[in-house]
DNA sequence: GATAGTTTGTCAACATGTTGTCAATGTTAA
DNA sequence: TTAACATTGACAACATGTTGACAAACTATC
């Protein structure tokens, strides 16, 4: 029946992490695009619009997992295209605070709505109890890389 | 109890892997340091080793998902470095099928040993149903984009 | 066989990301 | 307070990836 041990599962699940990674950034890619954004720049938006406190760039990227410099690199272009703002942060000098800026917000509102149609259609067949097994199977590898 | 409806987990899990698929690299990355390979070109050698029959660099990028020029790109590199050959297909003049050099194939041993204890180590606190659950969610996921 | 459409290799432009380094800023501990 | 350590912004080098375009090679249809 089943001949596969765990670890070949394990190494299948991360394989099709990199495909499916991929996968999402071209259809990301698409979705933004008529709003002149990138996959990218998009979760730049999402990850300061689902925090709770205001976050500066470097836990911008502590949150998506990146580096700081990547996020850096982005949050410069997009405060160029008036899409983010960066506001005094109390607790540090040089660290500010990232803002979406009124047009960011706008946008984002829109992608939120196209994605939640694109989401709708993509998890028509996936059981809610499965996604979330995926969603803490994913949860678990993350943190015990991040160490 | 649970609030969240099942829209809202998938975009969960889709900024999952994001950031899981970012912090694999690192960690694949570190991993073939030691042999002068990276991850990308290590899923390359994995590609071609897990394939029941020979690929063309247009299949291999089919089978990662991904465009056949960055295949071609590291390809091209890898036979640079004596790790990767291509030979004639009688199929097709121009696309030939690659191989792994003798040196290849005996790195990419050693890399699956480590990489089985690595897995051991991550997925010893993950069920194999959650595993394999992952596994098909992903699948669906992919499979529902790619068309 | 000729023709139209597809796949492939090649080249180029560009976006995204890691890593390393340095000085400026914050934090901690003696 | 001061000295050691950690975090941050800034810059650079490099690896990886998508996309678009073009000609060569293949496939299918008539």
């Amino acid at each position: 029946m089943n001949v596969k041990n765990k670890n070949e599962i394990f190494t299948e699940v991360v394989l099709e992490i990199f495909k499916v990674g991929g996968l999402l950034n071209i259809e990301g890619d698409k979705m933004t695009n008529e709003f002149g954004l990138t996959a990218s720049r998009w979760k730049i938006l999402g990850a300061i619009e689902l925090s709770d406190t205001p976050l500066t760039i470097s836990e911008i990227g502590r949150v998506m997992g990146q580096s700081r410099q990547a996020v850096q690199r982005l949050v410069d272009l997009m405060t160029k295209d008036k899409l983010l703002q960066q506001v005094e942060n109390p607790n540090h000098k040089r660290a500010k605070f990232v803002q979406l800026t009124p047009q960011a917000k706008n946008i984002y509102l829109q992608l939120d709505k196209k994605q939640i149609q694109w989401a709708e259609g993509l998890s028509m067949d996936i059981k809610k109890s499965d996604l979330e097994t995926t969603r803490e199977v994913l949860k678990k590898i993350s943190d015990l890389i991040d160490v």
